[in-house]
This record gives structure tokens, C-alpha cells and sequence, in this order.
DNA sequence: CCTGAAATCATTGGCGG
DNA sequence: CCGCCAATGATTTCAGG
């Protein structure tokens, strides 16, 4: 990990669709040299994925919230089992602290968002949370210069 | 948005990088027909970009949390303004709730998660919760049928 | 890590539904 | 309006150094 695969880091997560040709122009390395060292850095588990970034607004999908949930199942993989086969979550988050869990979700109506929360209250007390806006949306990590 | 576009934004999140030719093999189209449709869902607002999905972990940062932030500051463009400007901050969401904000941070070590709170609590009351796991990792909205 | 050649891909213009 | 085909230029990939 140099300032080569440094910038490399930082310009697939700017725009991942890139080619390795402009991506080789960037960093002052060859194409064949930049896509060396991008699979590597998908072999090092570094890169986990490249994802097209979907606004659920603008696909039928207007309310995204947070939902707290305080976990009272003992059987704490179902309840994640469940989670997973529900589409309306996008994210879930296992955390520390009394909730266990924290669930990012987007729904089309708010009738959808109660059964939603009627649904998620078998498996614990839910706190939710609407989201109004996001003023800091997914970007990357500050890298560590020593690697 | 038909079958199609349901298509091409399912491919694209599940792999970013993909050429427009294997998405136009994978939705049966001919590369220009997707490449015009992706152009279109880009200018729509419906895909607000692609970007590589870094382990922080990986790369130094094996603590992740969530801060809720209840914000006693009148100025809160400012407070959010300073949260931008923190570079172990990886998202925000402005929520609803007494809380006002809830923060995803990303850092080394304990101490720093220390510095990151108190810097933090000069803007309002903080709740950390540690990161166990991510039983779902950024996953597509269930899209609509109908439009 | 670079260069160079061959295969693949992106992009554009023109045509037909 | 939308998609297909064909051609040109760019890109990916692999070999060899």
C-alpha cells in the first residue's frame, strides 16, 4: 500500500467506472500496471466491491429511515436471517450498546413503514428515525500514510 | 423505467465495472441501447454514481461506529459544516428525533475514537455504539414494478 | 513495471421500426 | 422515440523483456 495504490483507492471511489487506461493517467503508471495492482487490492479484501449508487427517491422509494433495534430474541441469527429477507432494508449494522441493532430501510408509504415496524416488533422494541437528509453520504476513509 | 432499466441497475450494483458490453449481453440489448439507458438513469438522478467499496479495515481503520449526535448548537449548517471537515466521518444522516444527527466514523485506534468524541461533544450530547458487524452491507432498493 | 500486438470494447452515425 | 447495425478509435489483456 503506496501513494500509487493510495490515489488508485481514491479515484475508483470517486467514479469506479473509470478505465484503467484514465485511471493509469492519474496515478503516472501504465495500464497494465494499474490493473495489477487493483486486483490485488480486490485479492487483499482492500476493494469488496464496485457499486452503482441508486437514489431510492428516485426509484419509487421517498422515505428512508433508521430503525434502533433493541433485540429480545435469543435467537439473534434468525432475527438477522429475517432482516436479510426483508427488502425494504438496505443496510444493517450490528452494534454494540443495548439496541443490537441498527437497520437503514426506505419504503414508498408511510402505511408501508408501519408494517414495516409491525413486522421488525416481533423481534424487539424499534426506535425509528426518518431521514431528512444526508449531509455526508457514503465517501471514503482517510488513509493511513504507512502502509 | 422498465425490465430493462430494472435490469441494468440491478448489474450495475452488483458490479459497478462491468463494460456496457456484457450489461447489454445481460439484459439483452445492444450495447448502445444500455449505454444510452444508463446515460438517461445518470441524468435522471437515478444513479448518483459508482464507487469502490473500500474495507476499512484494511486499510488501518478497524474501529467503525455509529455517533448519534444530539445537537444543542443553533447554527447547525456549521455543526455540519465541522462534521464535513472531519475526516474519520465516512457518512451522516440528518434525522429525525431529538437526536438531529446520526454519524458513521471510521478510525485507528481507541484514543483517537476518544479525541473524535470529545471533539464531537462540543456540538451537542453523543451516544457512540461500536460497529460488531454488518449482517447487510449496502444492498439495492426493492424497485417498483410500475413506473 | 514497461512496451507492443491482438482481441475486445466504446462511441458515433445512419437506418428501420 | 427507441433500438439495431456497422465502422472507427480507444481500451484491455497477454506476451516478452
Amino acid at each position: 500500500m503506496d501513494r500509487f495504490d493510495r490515489k488508485i483507492l481514491a479515484a475508483l471511489h470517486e467514479n469506479a467506472r473509470i478505465s484503467f487506461a484514465e485511471l493509469a493517467r492519474r496515478v503516472n503508471l501504465s495500464a497494465p500496471a494499474v490493473a495489477d495492482r487493483v486486483a490485488k487490492l480486490e485479492q487483499a479484501g482492500v476493494i469488496t466491491g464496485y457499486r452503482a449508487q441508486i437514489d431510492p427517491s428516485r426509484v419509487g422509494l421517498p422515505i428512508s429511515c433508521l430503525i434502533e433495534l433493541t433485540v429480545k430474541h435469543l435467537e439473534y441469527y434468525l432475527v438477522i436471517e429475517q432482516i436479510r429477507n426483508t427488502p425494504e432494508v438496505i443496510e444493517c449494522a450490528s452494534i454494540t450498546g443495548t439496541s443490537g441493532l441498527m437497520i437503514k430501510v426506505a419504503v414508498d408509504t408511510m402505511p408501508s413503514l408501519q408494517a414495516l415496524i409491525a413486522r421488525l416488533m416481533q423481534f424487539g422494541d424499534t426506535k425509528t428515525s426518518i431521514i431528512i437528509d444526508m449531509p455526508v453520504s457514503p465517501r471514503m476513509p482517510a488513509l493511513q500514510q504507512d502502509e
